[in-house]
DNA sequence: GCTTTATTGCGAGCTTCTCGCAATTGAGAT
DNA sequence: ATCTCAATTGCGAGAAGCTCGCAATAAAGC
């Protein structure tokens, strides 16, 4: 299924199609946003023998070939890979709990249009990272404890 | 002036006005997105005896009081750090030229606006980062080498 | 099957950042 | 002005995340 759709990207820029490539990208088709390191570990749940080196070699070429993204969610810690999805699906991730949503808007879409139209500017990729605390976090949170935003 | 400003806020903390701390601070206030590694290697030309680790530890306790904001600017590569400024401030990257700049739009506001309303989402921090080609590059690069965004 | 060469596992190594500890120093008390 | 003492610093070691060189392996075309 997705596999068919790697073979064919793999396939059609020359590069072979191998068991690590085809493990990593069933970890990464799966659970979206995982760190290089928990995707090695979940493929080493199958094939004990595969590297973390080909992990992040895999990931690194499914991002050449745009079929995978590379997000920053924590400044500093390691990055988080996912299957490629549009710009305007950004990340809502809960400082609390830790959880990370997509969220759809339109917004995107009309900053990309204003910086293109009115600044010559030619947008390539958009990263869009709200932190903050989801809906349960914020009703089991005490309020003293909830910081709000500096206006 | 500005020194004043961060006089206060050390002492009201109760934290002490430190040489490392001032002189990391003015590199901080007078050039923004600039790594650690590049802000100690200015604080060196006035005072070499300044460890990194001051820098860093300077740069992280100034993260805790809200002075300044820590950004991935390249996924993977090392943080830039800026005097805090409102999320409403987004960063303009040029992959080519590596230019980062500062674009102020409503946008931002609007998804914070929607997020608290609709989806009782706190909004705590917004990080937005265009990267593209800016648009003096864009002029001079051959346009087979002008990859468009996928759709 | 055989050949070619892209890919892998492995270890060493690089970069960015953190930490423990002894020496130093800021700031309030005298 | 000096004293006191915890906060801070410099320094070295080291952790974490990621990259690279190289010999061994294994896709893919013939
Ligand atoms: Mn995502
Ligand atoms: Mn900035
Ligand atoms: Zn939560
Ligand atoms: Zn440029």
């Amino acid at each position: 299924m997705t596999t068919e759709w790697l073979r064919d990207s793999l396939g059609g820029a020359g590069h072979r199609v191998t068991g690590p490539r085809l493990a990593v990208w069933s970890v990464v088709a799966g659970t979206p946003h995982l760190t290089a390191e928990e995707i090695a570990q979940v493929v080493r749940d199958t094939d004990p023998t595969v590297n973390l080196s080909s992990v992040y070699r895999s990931l690194s070429l499914f991002a050449e070939l745009g079929l995978v993204r590379e997000s920053s969610l924590d400044t500093g810690g390691p990055s988080h890979w996912e299957l490629a999805h549009a710009d305007e699906q950004f990340h809502m991730r809960c400082r609390s709990c830790g959880k990370v949503e997509h969220h759809h808007g339109d917004l995107v879409e009309r900053v990309v249009g204003h910086l293109t139209n009115d600044h010559g500017f030619i947008v390539e990729q958009v990263d869009l990272l709200v932190t903050g605390l989801c809906s349960e976090c914020s009703r089991s949170q005490s309020p003293s404890a909830r910081p709000s935003r500096s206006r």
